[in-house]
DNA sequence: TCATTGTGCCTCGCAAATTGAGGTCCGTCA
DNA sequence: TGACGGACCTCAATTTGCGAGGCACAATGA
């Protein structure tokens, strides 16, 4: 697993704040570990936002720290280790709230920029 | 000028990156002034965002650096002075930019998050 | 007249988040 | 053996918004 060309990436600074949602939203369709979350949302962007380990680490620990996720070790056939993150159930309700304030927050933001090109 | 009750404000982080997008869209509609471009805003808004000035004057200068916009004076009746920013072609160019960027980026969110609720 | 509110500009230090670079450990395959 | 990729992590620097503060002056009303 590793391929996908880069491509123009979107400005950083309107990711801030995001991640969470992300994150939250990624493990609601089931528990994954931190190379995975990179290299999904990598794919499925076709490479338009790569998440950072820099910040997908510290955003999970955070998660977890808030226990809106919980982490748990799985040892592999061949003896390595993986951290796999599962959503909770305050996290479920985290993210439904989240969810709300990003769509009021684009409705805000398309208000001044106008509707869709 | 001065009303419009408080709402429940936005997510901080959200907003980063998007305030010289809304900047821009709103110069696009004529010259304003920092005080004027506030209160827009927040009427519009019916105060669910509040731009503040710690954040708003820096960002017009900023702008105002890389030659996006333009400022001048002018004074009222009353003798009081405005400072007016007007955007420049470069800025127009640039906002046309920021807009696409913006889409892509509100798309790519709402492939993970799940379409409007 | 005096005090308060509103208009209008600005800067500074703090907090939060991402980036980019760095580091570690260990399978696998040539 | 050596290089690569999987897989975890941290840290300094940067960027941005926030809050608080400051300054100045007009208009309002007690």
């Amino acid at each position: 697993m590793k391929s996908t060309k880069p491509e123009d990436p979107v400005d950083r600074e309107l990711l801030k704040g995001s991640t969470p949602l992300l994150l939250l939203s990624l493990l609601c369709e089931g528990p994954m570990y931190g190379y995975q979350i990179i290299e999904t949302v990598r794919q499925r962007t076709g490479g338009t936002y790569t998440l950072k380990e820099g910040a997908l680490y510290p955003a999970l620990h955070k998660l977890e720290a808030t226990e809106f996720i919980t982490s748990y070790w799985e040892t592999q056939e061949n003896g390595r280790e993986r951290r796999y993150y599962s959503i909770q159930p305050a996290g479920q309700a985290f993210l439904t709230a989240k969810k709300k304030e990003w769509n009021q927050f684009v409705d805000m933001v398309q208000a001044f920029v106008g509707p869709r090109a």
